[in-house]
DNA sequence: AAGTGGTCTAGACCACAAG
DNA sequence: TTGTGGTCTAGACCACTTA
């Protein structure tokens, strides 16, 4: 057992918990881990912060807890696949699991609402608003994956340089251009595929493709930008787990 | 404004929000709710137990939170779409929506894990294992919708009576049973029809279907049921929201 | 009865956004 | 500077599970 004398916060009681439990130091062999007030005293941190990095971490999938029993680690069964709750990015996840996402294709053109392909559902937009549309035909590795089309509004999003386009375009909007995402809303469907997905994914018009649109907002609540993913559908799955009492 | 007097508790003043919100008298016509201190006073509750509810209103989407700015109601602009976060009970929320999803036909019968159609990925199962194999075809507003199949283990569930095949089956399970279902796994992704389903969604064969791969555990983390649910593409959109600071 | 996680209070300080 | 939401402590009692 690791004995961390300094009080910690919570973000880094949670990074310091899960090392421990991929390390197998922290839980039993029965997978329990120690009780609340021994893990305070051990992490030397209140209660409210110890139940604060378990709700994480039971968010995250890595533990469960069970009232009047204890809390136990949760084993990871789907590795390869997409995991809903975290993927705001994308990029960083794929690599975590050693795959390789690549933009092999992208184009960028400045157009209307009136003229995009698709505008959010129930959502006041002036048909005159200017749109940034990037298109990105993307990989994993080395084959047919994903394609998307996305629209950032133009006020907010000024302009996006060419070489952003083949990387995580979000990114770049929080760290150099300091806006803030607050929350995206994410609808999954599925329908057949056009001529230029079946071409680029190698299969007949009219296969399957697994859609998923999203609008992202900032954090004050304006809608920021709004995409659709098409994937090949052999090799999209999207994983989530929900806590349900 | 209503003044609440009792203190109450989180799941109540989760509530009363609520109805609060829908009945406009909690935020002002820009959506912006009271600071967090004149809830308290106005609730009767000390901020955690406010701030609990407001993140549970923010995780049902009912609001969300700007850290130095305010609280603001979130419009809902997906109605008849099925929200990801909430359905374990599906029908509930189908009706909430005013529709009807109603069970057609329904097949009962018992085999061993060796002759399950489909098992849980990197889960351990003996192939002798008996499981109670449901399958079902449910309509949409009389319009064919969905063709679930799903296995509990017998050993856990017993026996399912058949006047609950056409009903909610994990509602018997924890009314009847009390059965505690404390989480589950959630893998979407999609696929081209088979025979049986084209036939009851009348769609040619190949044709997309939105694929709901499900695992039920129980509080204790055993593995209590799995099923898959295939939807007819033209009738479904999966809708979930993600805060993500 | 003992031990577990769940709820709740009171109070403090911090970080951020806007005037 | 002021008001907002975010983090954190200390302590209490409750509800549930197991033995």
């Amino acid at each position: 057992m690791i004995k961390p004398k300094k009080s910690i916060d919570i973000a880094t009681l949670v990074q310091e918990m899960i090392v421990a439990i991929q390390n197998g130091t922290l839980a039993d062999e029965k997978g329990k881990l120690p009780g609340e007030y021994k893990l305070m005293d051990h992490y030397q941190v209140s209660r409210y912060a110890l139940r604060e990095a378990l709700g994480k971490l039971n968010e995250m999938g890595y533990l469960y807890q069970a009232r009047g029993v204890g809390s136990f680690v949760r084993p990871r069964r789907h590795e390869r696949v997409m995991t809903l709750q975290n993927s705001l990015d994308f990029t960083e996840e794929i690599a975590r699991q050693g795959r390789t996402l690549q933009t092999v294709k992208a184009t960028q053109q400045i157009l209307t609402v009136a003229d995009a392909d698709f505008v959010p559902e129930n959502y006041q937009l002036s048909p005159d608003l200017q749109l940034i549309e990037i298109e990105r035909y993307r990989t994993l590795d080395d084959e047919p994956y994903q394609i998307e089309k996305s629209y950032y509004l133009k006020n907010l999003a000024e302009e996006i340089p060419e070489k952003i386009m083949y990387n995580s375009v979000f990114h770049y909007f929080e760290q150099e251009k300091a806006l803030k995402i607050g929350f995206l809303d994410k609808v999954i469907s599925c329908a057949p595929l056009m001529k230029v997905g079946a071409d680029f994914f190698n299969l007949p018009v009219g296969a399957p493709t697994l859609i998923v649109r999203d609008d992202t907002f900032l954090i004050s609540g304006e809608l920021f930008a709004f995409s659709k993913i098409c994937y090949d559908y052999r090799k999209a799955e999207l994983f989530m787990f929900k806590k349900t009492y």
